[in-house]
DNA sequence: CCAAAAGTGTTGTGTTTACACCCATGC
DNA sequence: GCATGGGTGTAAACACAACACTTTTGG
């Protein structure tokens, strides 16, 4: 069949801000390449699309080279096409975020990167345009979990509502009130009581919860009005 | 300098889903492309990126070759990239929707293309994906409008509250109560009432109202709740 | 017995919804 | 004078925000 002849064909990479939470902070997955060019600098993991496969799939693929993990929660934040923002060609990026269970990630990539979990609160500068990324993938993440449970994808099965909590504060630098949050939490109906306990981050023991399946995916794409007074809180 | 040698290039385009409002309905901007590939059959507008713009540059650049206007309310919607979605050659699609006011269009387009407003309700079918693509816009942008002000730019400079009314109840389908409509607006500081009335609708007319410019800028990224239930009426 | 974190209830305030009548005008 | 669409008010239900004390247990 014919082609588009006289049009530019142009490099298409993914690139992938991984996030996870270690229980006390919000971190993301940052590499430190061991190969010109920008060698030694940090930078988000990324990848060039193939022929044969969809960005998604390159994503799905970079997750999984990074973290050996596959079936990962992921969400495309934007494209990133200025002319110049690679120095060597050009080249347009897809952003996607992604959250992976943290205590799940084994090392997998090969000793040309050194990987390594950053708080969110210490980036530090990034190659090329992927500072950029981050942010724009954090604003996109915090507007979607004021809204929908998506945070969940951050934790182990098993989990008490005080780590939650940590982690919406995490996720918003500012603190909640638990009386109030555990209300609005408990009446999704998301949550199912176990009746095992969490011994290890206080004496008296905080319930386990596990996530209500059905519950969960009836109401992913619901308004959920998570967090008091969003507009405080969102850039975007 | 030295070039990413092993990897594929792929072309890139753009595609804009345009939407207009005529006072009655919510329309997309669709044409006939008069040429081969798909000749006669229906399409959205778009094009490739070129060596020298970003998408979101050859977005605008499309925009206004096909209406004439520029600095048009533009929305990146997501990247379609289905190995298969052009039969000609891979090409990588960026989905932009816009917003125009329709009655500020002026035919642009060479006789290569035949241009037409379709209402929503009636869109047929089109070439490739675009059928999906128009589906994505109409949601991010039913998503988006139930809580940012962004419907105002369908609109002319002076407008009258019943027809807002009338184009948030076309963007979602179903009926308003107009004193809830009404004071829910009038609440949020974004109009400055007119003297003059539109007579053309009603015997009584109604008031112009134009946007307080500044409370728009600065409430343009707020959330206002304008849809009751908004859960009921979203897909995502 | 005490420190540390978990868990739970109430009240006032503001927001949302549901609902019905009067007004102005052109014909 | 009547049909058409514009404009407004109120009350009940609900959701939200602010706030403090009791419980459990490991040391």
């Amino acid at each position: 069949m014919r082609k588009y002849s006289k049009q530019t064909r142009i490099l298409v990479a993914v690139d992938c801000i991984i996030f996870g939470f270690d229980g006390e902070k919000l971190k993301i997955l940052l590499i430190k390449r061991g190969f010109e060019p920008e060698k030694d600098k940090w930078s988000v993991m990324g990848g060039f699309v193939q022929t044969d496969e969809s960005p998604s799939q390159a994503a799905a693929r970079v997750l999984k080279e990074l973290t050996g993990l596959e079936d990962i929660y992921m969400e495309q934040t934007e494209v990133f096409g200025n002319v110049d923002r690679d120095p060597i060609e050009r080249t347009i990026s897809v952003g996607y975020y992604a959250f992976i269970e943290i205590n799940k990630y084994k090392t997998q990539i090969t000793d040309l990167y050194h990987a390594e979990w950053i708080d969110i609160e210490a980036i530090p500068q990034l190659i090329f345009d992927h500072n950029e990324m981050v942010n724009v993938a954090l604003n996109k993440l915090r507007y979607k979990a004021a809204l929908h449970p998506i945070l969940f994808e951050l934790l182990p099965n098993k989990f008490t509502i005080p780590q939650i909590q940590t982690l919406y504060e995490q996720v918003y630098g500012s603190e909640l009130d638990k009386r109030n949050f555990s209300r609005k939490l408990l009446s999704t109906g998301l949550l199912i009581k176990l009746q095992e306990k969490d011994k290890l981050n206080s004496k008296k023991g905080a319930f386990y919860y596990k996530l209500n399946e059905d519950s969960y995916k009836d109401n992913f794409e619901k308004f959920l009005n998570f967090i008091p007074n969003p507009q405080a809180l969102l850039q975007s």
